[in-house]
DNA sequence: TGTACATCAGTGAACGCGCGTTCACTGATGTAC
DNA sequence: TGTACATCAGTGAACGCGCGTTCACTGATGTAC
C-alpha cells in the first residue's frame, strides 16, 4: 500500500522493445488492483509509480487511463479461461467431475484474485463510454468464453443423464449466476458466517446434479 | 448529471430544527446514487451542492464523508425491509407465494433502485475502518433483517412441504447469493441476453421448491 | 418592556493533495551515404 | 570508416480541476434578568 518509495528501477528499453513498458504497466495495474482490492486505487499516476516511470510515459502505450483497465481485465479473462481449462482437463474424466472442476476453478480465482474478479464481473471501472477510447463491443465480448465453457458442461452432463436440464443453455446462466452471487459476496463480506457446504448447495441446485 | 446549478433554494431552518438538515443532505445523496449508479459521484461536495448547502455546513450533522454513505446505506436497509414485507404480506396466504413475492420484491428493489443496491451489497463504497467514523459492527449488523426473513419464508415452505430443504438456513444463504447474483448482474450487464424464466430457475432451483 | 447575551444553523475563503493530460524536451540507438 | 540525421523511448514541468477538511465568521433566534 505504503511502498510508493520502493519502485522498481528498469533499464530503458531498446529501440523495437517499447512493447516491453506496456507489458509492465499492465503488470503494475495488476499488482495494484490486486493489493489493494479497489478499481479506484489504479490511477494513471500510480501505475506509472508502480512501474518505475514518468506518467507522460504511458501515453506511448495506452491513449488513456480507462485503456489500462481494458487491457488488465483482457487479461484477466484470458487467465481465468486457461485456468478454468486447467481445471477441467486435470480432473476426473467424468462430466459431473468436469462441471464440478469448472466451477471449484471460478471460485478459486475469485477468491485468490479478488481485484482482478471485481473489474471483471462488478462492472465498477467502466467509465462513460461515450469519452473513453473504450467500446461497448469491447466489453461485452468479455466473458462470452467463460461462460460457453461452463455451458459445455453442463450440456455433457446432460446428455449423459448425470443432471436434469431442459434447458441447458438457461440453466447455465443460472448456475454462473450462482457462482457469481457467491464469489462476489465472500469477497465482499468475508466475516459472514458462510455455511462451509455453500458451493455445494450453490452449484448443484442451479445445475440440476443428481446423485453422484 | 450536469445540473449542478439547479440547486435548491432553501429557507434556514429555526432552532431547534436542525435535524431537517440531516435528512436533506441523506436524500441529496440518494438522488446523486440513484442518478450516476455510482459510489463515486456522491462526494462530500456534490452532495452540498444538490442540497443547496456550503460544503461544511455538512460537518454540522456528519463526522466525515463515509458517515453520510453510511447514513444512506441504513436508510436504504430499512426501505428494502419495508418493501420485502409489504411484498409477502400482499401476497396470497401460501408458504410458496410468500416466499416467491419476497423473492421478486428483492429483485425489483435491485431494479429499481440500482445506486442504493450496489452502495449496499456490492461493497464498493467501504473506505478503510481505521480512519473513518465506521465501525465493522455497523457494516455486519446491515442486511441481517432482511436475511431473516427470507429464512422465514423458506422455512415455512419446508414445513408446509413445498420445499425439500435438510437445512433451511444454509439453503437461504444459497438462495440470497442467487438473487443477488441475478440482481447484480443485471444491473451491470443489461444488454446481456438473460434467459426471461431467468429467475424462476435460480429460485426454484435453490430453493428446492416442488411443484406448485 | 428592554437589553445584554448565549445558542444555534449555516457561510466564505483558504489549505494541500492527487488526479489526468499537455507540451516541449533529451538523449540513446540505429541508418543512409 | 566517418558523420549527419531520423527514429524512438522516455522525461520534467506545468496546467486546471475537484476533492476533503480547517478556520474564523455571520446573523438570526431565543433566554435571563
Amino acid at each position: 500500500m505504503q511502498e510508493e518509495t520502493a519502485t522498481r528501477t528498469r533499464v530503458r528499453n531498446g529501440r523495437g522493445e517499447g512493447g516491453r513498458l506496456r507489458d509492465e504497466i499492465v503488470t503494475a495495474a495488476v499488482e495494484l488492483l490486486d493489493e489493494s482490492g479497489e478499481e479506484s486505487a489504479v490511477t494513471l499516476r500510480s501505475v506509472a509509480r508502480r512501474a518505475g516511470i514518468a506518467a507522460p510515459s504511458i501515453y506511448r502505450h495506452f491513449p488513456d487511463q480507462p485503456a489500462i483497465m481494458l487491457a488488465v481485465v483482457r487479461n484477466a479473462f484470458t487467465e481465468l479461461d486457461e485456468q478454468l481449462r486447467a481445471a477441467r482437463d486435470s480432473a476426473a474424466d467424468t462430466p459431473r467431475a468436469r462441471l464440478l472442476a469448472l466451477c471449484q476453478g471460478y471460485l478459486e480465482f475469485a477468491r485468490t484474485r479478488p481485484g482482478r474478479y471485481r473489474a471483471m464481473f462488478a462492472g465498477v471501472w467502466i467509465p462513460d463510454l461515450t469519452r473513453a477510447s473504450i467500446t461497448e463491443q469491447d466489453m461485452a465480448a468479455l466473458g462470452q468464453d467463460t461462460l460457453a465453457l461452463l455451458t459445455g458442461a453442463v450440456t455433457d452432463c446432460v446428455t449423459a443423464g448425470c443432471a436434469t436440464s431442459t434447458d441447458a443453455r438457461a440453466d447455465t446462466v443460472a448456475l454462473w449466476l450462482g457462482l457469481h452471487g457467491l464469489a462476489h459476496q465472500r469477497m465482499v463480506s468475508p466475516s459472514f458466517p458462510w455455511p462451509p457446504d455453500i458451493a455445494e448447495r450453490v452449484i448443484t441446485g442451479l445445475a440440476h446434479l443428481t446423485e453422484s
